[in-house]
DNA sequence: AATGAAGGCAACCGCAGAAGG
DNA sequence: GCCTTCTGCGGTTGCCTTCAT
């Protein structure tokens, strides 16, 4: 796949980069002629290049109004939003960005915006918090229940173990037990927190956040019940309510119903993006030193201090969680 | 200065849909 | 309705440049 420099099997039809004589040539070609058939544009042209070829190269680099350069703040943005409402659209994404084609929008999108979302411990397809703590439960279990079998007895309080071993206990399948035991009521307590939060916000709970279609933090209008969720739950920072809690800043973009087809109204679109979940990428990569490495915690809400996603279920120094880490 | 890793860009490939016969 | 051809799109990857060791 990929580049594959020299001809073709055929040797008749250059493939790989194109040279300065090439791109003269095309270009003279389609500014006399237009472009007309790409199928008969090289041959017409005088170029050993498949027409296929010929195209990307003009839609892609000679065009006349193609715009290089570093993407601007306001273009990183209306990417960002519109990636968030039309995913790997990126055709459709570029009619939004003058001068930009849909191959530099991918590029810049896989290999700057995608990255850092996924620094910033968002999931870059759906524009969410990652949850991958959750999801990689039952690897955890089976990772403790391993660890327990193997005599990992450090996950305890030294002290203790050293009681029960005292007392001519065995501590395996004890130690197996507790952990098990441990993790179900960090789970409980997270799942109640979730629920209360949100049955204090008077309309979303936690499934609900899970089951809508665009995650219900980003579907609700700004201003309804988010607004008083974020501001009533402010000091209960929860998986759920991070992504409650944020606004995105005004972006000039526009977006038409016939664009979105299938995908909604452009009145969803408005709602989506402005009532949104992502925090603008600007602040937060400069704030990516320290503790917004791959958890979801980042930087949500700002001044969460722990490394870990969510300190009120999981204390830094739980030996438990730390063992696991 | 040399070397390996990572980042970034350009270009190819395969697929899907539209258009035409 | 079916087949063929053409075009456009999205995914992937080769190669060059920059950075870190």
């Amino acid at each position: 796949m990929g580049r594959s420099p020299g001809y073709d099997e055929s040797g008749l039809l250059k493939k790989g980069p194109w040279t300065p004589e090439e791109d003269e040539k095309l270009l003279d070609f389609i500014q006399k002629n237009g472009h007309g058939s790409w199928r008969n544009l090289p041959r017409l042209a005088g170029l050993k290049r498949c027409g296929k070829s010929c195209r990307l190269r003009w839609t892609n680099y000679l065009r006349p109004d193609i715009k290089r350069g570093k993407f601007s703040q306001d273009e990183e943005q209306t990417i960002l939003h519109l990636h968030s409402f039309l995913g790997n659209k990126w055709s459709a994404i570029a009619t939004h960005l003058p001068g930009r084609t849909d191959n530099e929008i991918k590029n810049f999108w896989n290999t700057h915006l995608k990255k850092r979302l996924i620094q910033m411990g968002f999931d870059p397809m759906t524009h969410r918090p990652r949850t991958d703590f959750f999801d990689a439960l039952p690897q955890l279990v089976a990772l403790a229940a391993l660890r327990g079998q193997l005599g990992g007895a450090s996950a305890l309080d030294p002290s203790v173990t050293a009681q029960m071993q005292g007392a001519g206990a065995d501590m395996a399948p004890i130690l197996q037990a507790a952990k098990l035991q441990y993790l179900q009521c960090l789970l409980q307590s997270a799942a109640t927190t979730i629920a209360s939060a949100s049955a204090g916000s008077s309309a979303v709970s936690a499934s609900d956040v899970e089951a809508a279609p665009f995650g219900a933090a980003a579907c609700t209008p700004q201003g309804t019940t988010l607004a008083g969720a974020s501001t009533a739950t402010a000091s209960a920072s929860t998986a759920g309510d991070h992504q409650m809690s944020y606004t995105f800043p005004e972006a000039p973009v526009t977006v038409s119903d016939d664009l979105l087809l299938g995908c909604g109204t452009a009145g969803d679109y408005e709602n989506y993006c402005h009532g949104g979940s992502l925090p603008p990428l600007a602040d937060l990569s400069d704030a990516a030193d320290g503790g917004c490495s791959a958890t979801a915690s980042s930087s949500f809400g700002g001044g969460v201090s722990s490394p870990l996603p969510w300190p009120e279920f999981f204390p830094d120094d739980d030996p438990f969680i730390t063992d696991f880490l």
